[in-house]
DNA sequence: CGTTACATTTACGTTAACGTAAAGAAGAGT
DNA sequence: ACTCTTCTTTACGTTAACGTAAATGTAACG
């Protein structure tokens, strides 16, 4: 059964990341290559797991939130107990996010009109301010 | 002239920030308060430029980018010279804000659908994956 | 004068996710 | 054997915006 096993540059190439990150992400114990001697190999499951891990990342999960779901799926295999436990941190993030995001979208508005209230934006720091410090 | 005059625990109140936080905008030449002996004294001028401060962090700016507006405008104070630079630099900013906006709108919407198909998310990472991982 | 309350300076600590430099090992090729 | 390339480990560096602790100062109250 063929493993289709790659080195670390492979991984880096085919991911686009940095032998840096990957070793970090083993560090941090997301992923668990092979030893081959020194050399580190990947296999299917490894690659599917930095796939998972480079998705979370885009959802803005922090590698501390993706590793504990790697972990539940790993202690959970056979049983689907803590799908629902996923569920709820998915729903957190995503909470959170769109918090995030309404904020920023204020914070445009706001900075929208700024820059047409006059077409120059911060005058109005600058009438309180400035025009004070410099007087 | 009532220079109205407050200290540095008086300021916080006002603007709920901590004392270390206006040491360190002071010591990032944000913001000048006269001493007094060894006090520090804030008048309307610093609580103007703290204002601003505060509403250019809501904005996104980071502090060293509100030092450079602030800077400007005090080389700047009779002529408007530079206001067309600290517009230009507001529209970079603003966007910047709606391209991270844009991106989380996305991610928010990849998430979502995620959540939807088949109410358990990251089932998708678990069926590559950890299945193979497990077994 | 002693205590209380608030001020000051100095300087190390914190967080995340790697970057980067240093130095050595291991295999391939000549 | 020598060299080249790619791999390895170890460990300090980076960035932002303060937090926090320690030691000291000083003004006011009683």
């Amino acid at each position: 059964m063929s493993e289709e096993i790659m080195t670390i540059r492979e991984m880096c190439d085919a991911f686009g990341v940095t032998p840096r990150t990957l070793r970090f992400y083993e560090a941090k114990e997301l992923i668990f290559p092979v030893r081959e001697g020194q050399k580190r190999l990947y296999n299917k499951t490894d690659r599917a797991r930095l796939k998972l891990i480079l998705r979370g990342k885009r959802f803005g999960f922090s590698l501390e939130e993706i590793r504990q779901l790697l972990e539940m799926y790993y202690l959970d295999d056979q049983q689907a107990t803590q799908l629902t436990r996923t569920y709820e941190i998915a729903k957190d993030r995503l909470a959170d996010m769109v918090k995030q995001r309404d904020e920023l979208t204020d914070a445009i508005k706001d900075l929208e009109s700024q820059l047409r209230w006059g077409e120059k934006m911060l005058a109005s720091m600058n009438n309180d301010a400035l025009r004070a410090a410099a007087g």
